[in-house]
Parts: C-alpha cells; sequence; structure tokens
DNA sequence: GAGTCCCGCCAATCT
DNA sequence: AGATTGGCGGGACTC
C-alpha cells in the first residue's frame, strides 16, 4: 500500500505527499502542521506521518486558551502594551467595497492625505534594532516554538472582550516576546514578527482570524480579529 | 520605508 | 551517522 492509498484509507496525512501535491518543499509543511498541532487538529502518528483530527475541537480549546490567559493576567498585560501604544482608528476595510466606515480621528484617505502628529516616544519607537545578544536561543518546544507561539497569540487575541478580539501586530509580538512579569514595551524583534506572520496566515486560511487595517498615529498598521468560534 | 513572506541554512532531535 | 524536524534571519518583493 502506498502514501497516498494509506492516506485516503486512514485520516493520516503524509508530509511527502502533500509537499509533493502542493508543489512545495517539505519544509513549509511542518509550518503548516505546527500551528494544525498547536489548534490540537493534527497530531504526529508516525515519521512523516500526522493525523488530522479536525477543527471540532476549537471551541473547546479557545475556551482552554481563554482560562489560561486570565490565569497569567495576559489581559491586564495587554491592556497595558495597547494603551501605551496608543489608541487604534478604524481605516476604510482594505478600500474595497462599498461602505467606508465612520471615522474618528485621523484616516489615511484613498486621496494619500496623512496628518497627526505627536504620539508619544513609545509609540515612535516602535521598530528599531535587532537584538543581537542570543548565543543562539533556539528553542523548541518552548516559548519560541511555532506551536507555542501560535497558541500564545490566540491567547493574546483571546484576552479582549468579545467583539474587540483583535490585536495589531506590533502589540501582539511585544507581549509575545517579553517576559510577561517584566515591564517596559521593547519594539518587537523582525524575526519573531515574521514568525506571526507565518501563522497568522495559517490562522487566515482556516478562517479563523481575518486581517484588517487600523490607523495608529501616522501609520496604516494591520490588525488581526479574531473571527473563530466562540469559546465554550 | 515599513509590512510581508519566500527561501533555505543549519542546529537540535530522532532513528 | 544519516534523516527528520523546525528555529531563525537574510533579503526580495509589495504597497
Amino acid at each position: 500500500m502506498n502514501e497516498e492509498t494509506r492516506s485516503s484509507l486512514t485520516s493520516e496525512v503524509h508530509l511527502e505527499t502533500v509537499a509533493r501535491k502542493m508543489s512545495v518543499e517539505k519544509r513549509r509543511i511542518y509550518d503548516i502542521v505546527n500551528v494544525m498541532e498547536a489548534l490540537d487538529a493534527m497530531s504526529k502518528t508516525n515519521k512523516s506521518y500526522y493525523r488530522w483530527h479536525g477543527l471540532e475541537g476549537l471551541p473547546k480549546l479557545m475556551a482552554d486558551l481563554q482560562k489560561e490567559a486570565v490565569e497569567e493576567r495576559l489581559p491586564e498585560r495587554v491592556l497595558r502594551v495597547e494603551q501605551a501604544m496608543c489608541s487604534f482608528t478604524e481605516l476604510s476595510p482594505g478600500s474595497r467595497k462599498s461602505g467606508m466606515k465612520e471615522v474618528v480621528g485621523t484616516l489615511i484617505g484613498d486621496d494619500g492625505s496623512l496628518s497627526q502628529s505627536s504620539t508619544d516616544s513609545l509609540c515612535q519607537s516602535v521598530h528599531s534594532s535587532e537584538k543581537r545578544s542570543r548565543v543562539d536561543g533556539r528553542d523548541r518546544q518552548g516559548r519560541n516554538s511555532l506551536a507555542q507561539l501560535c497558541r500564545r497569540f490566540l491567547m493574546v487575541l483571546l484576552s479582549n472582550p468579545k467583539n474587540t478580539r483583535r490585536v495589531s501586530l506590533d502589540v501582539a509580538s511585544t507581549v509575545l516576546i517579553k517576559d510577561p512579569d517584566t515591564e517596559g514595551f521593547e519594539p518587537p524583534s523582525r524575526s519573531r514578527c515574521r514568525r506571526l506572520y507565518d501563522i497568522a496566515n495559517v490562522l487566515v486560511a482556516l478562517g479563523l482570524i481575518k486581517k484588517v487595517h487600523y490607523l495608529f498615529g501616522t501609520k496604516k498598521i494591520p490588525l488581526f480579529v479574531y473571527c473563530g468560534p466562540e469559546p465554550d
């Protein structure tokens, strides 16, 4: 029995086969599988084999993550970081079709007009240097793993009350990078942001989050909005 | 000129 | 030791 037959008879997924079918490197599949594992949607069964569990468990998982977030006081921390980074102003959703939302404050119009001035220094410092201090801080299974980052990213999203479950990349990465019990708001590392994009893209594909654009100071920034199942 | 993400090196881990 | 897994960041591309 070859891999494809085996895969179709069980709910097993063979990574090489998937990679071949999708014409992508196996390396790319690992990123996706990691996120799926974080969602308990898949688990490893054998070398290069994973079992698909489906997304039915998501409401329970989201509830668990939400609980975990509260336990480690993530909502307070998210709030503090958000406040530090000033308030967001909604921007026309992708300048797509009709309904331009009503806008409070500065909007980057389609005409390209900007304004806005002195946001405090915290806001401006958001991007700058990369930390070069680490002597290879690879951390499998730990806080740096894609799966762990994915779960924590969802925890951050779920820290907000229903209908306001959204977070900017900056806030998410600031919250997720920092040691939870230290204060201060460091610029997110570019590398960590890249990982958040990796995760976000899979979550978008699964319909668990969507990306919208908001105005922050004079900058148009992406915001990730939770649109997955309501936690149990 | 910041946001996005493709690409693949290579270390950690597994067999 | 060779294969598998996946952290990580360079750099190209986009807007």
